[in-house]
DNA sequence: GACCAGGTGCCAG
DNA sequence: CTGGCACATGGT
């Protein structure tokens, strides 16, 4: 494919890889030395070297924007927990950033992600964009598909995109947001609390999805998802017996205002070095 | 084949 | 509030 007209930019603190590998989006495609993205109906190619990123001439805001390029990661790093394992983290993950994900397609691939590993999250979410996502011109990528466009489709045809038991939430989730039950853009203005209630209402969203969403599409960035590799992490630094919410708020008491971040880099490090902190 | 994966919903105590 | 269970699928 051949690659546009490309400018460089520098950037700091940014590490494009970790960034996209962690969990958060699940749809970049390596391409040649780079990656193609789509952000939300945009499509770019980016690809790093060293301080330096090439990306196409005319895009590099959104860039920005969809990088969170504006997130103060050397105030974040100050502030960050000071034990063996947070320290270790935040060294094999220097420069990975909170993405700002579209909010309709960070929901709908977080209801698929229950009990599933990230590679499947990724395969699913292509399978979706595949079968039901408009194509984008230029991109090897479809679009997330719309609200609209799920809400029209059988539960079967889902379960046969192997989504499983999670066909069901999905389904009922864009039913509701394409029946206008739930403004997704106009919850964004609540607080916290308020709307991670709203989106629990939604089926397939509990409080770890709904946590994910508040962190990845609503700029939340203290709300700590914990799911069974958070769990075990805080577990270990806890040192005692807790249910997920009560880790949940040591995590925000431990960690405070970026515990988002914090946790984003402690699941990434355990997941690549499959490593707990010691006992 | 058992075991596990970025859990949720529902039910009982 | 907590614990127990069913729910799909694919990879070690």
């Amino acid at each position: 494919m051949a690659i546009p007209p490309c400018c460089k930019v520098r950037a700091r603190e940014f590490d494009l890889k970790r960034t996209l590998e962690s969990g958060q989006v699940f749809h970049a495609m390596p391409v040649g030395k780079g990656w193609q993205v789509l952000a939300d109906r945009t499509p770019f190619y980016i690809e790093q070297d060293g301080e330096w990123l090439l990306v196409e001439e005319g895009r590099e805001e959104l860039i920005a924007r969809y990088f969170s390029f504006d997130h103060p990661l050397e105030v974040i790093y100050e502030e960050f927990p000071k034990d063996s394992f947070s320290t270790a983290a935040l060294h094999s993950c220097r420069g990975l950033r909170i993405i700002r994900q579209p909010r309709w397609e960070c929901v709908g691939t977080f209801i698929t992600s229950p009990m599933k590993q990230v590679s499947h999250i990724r395969q699913i979410s292509l399978t979706l964009r595949e079968r039901y996502g408009k194509k984008v011109p230029g991109s090897l990528i479809n679009a997330y598909p719309t609200p609209d466009a799920l809400a029209a489709l059988k539960e079967e045809d889902l379960r046969d995109c192997k989504l499983g038991f999670r066909a069901k939430g999905l389904l009922g989730t864009a039913r509701a947001v394409a029946e206008e039950t739930i403004d997704l853009e106009a919850i964004a203005s609540l607080p916290t609390p308020e709307v991670r209630k709203a989106l629990c209402t939604l089926p397939g969203v509990g409080r770890k999805v709904a946590n994910c969403i508040l962190l990845f599409a609503y700029e939340r960035l203290d709300a700590v998802p914990v799911d069974v590799w958070i769990g075990r992490i805080l577990l270990a630094m806890r040192k005692r017996k807790g249910s997920n919410l009560t880790l949940e708020k040591y995590s925000a008491r431990k960690f405070g205002i970026y515990a988002g971040y914090v946790q984003q880099y402690l699941f990434h490090h355990a997941r690549i070095t499959k490593t707990l902190p010691a006992a």
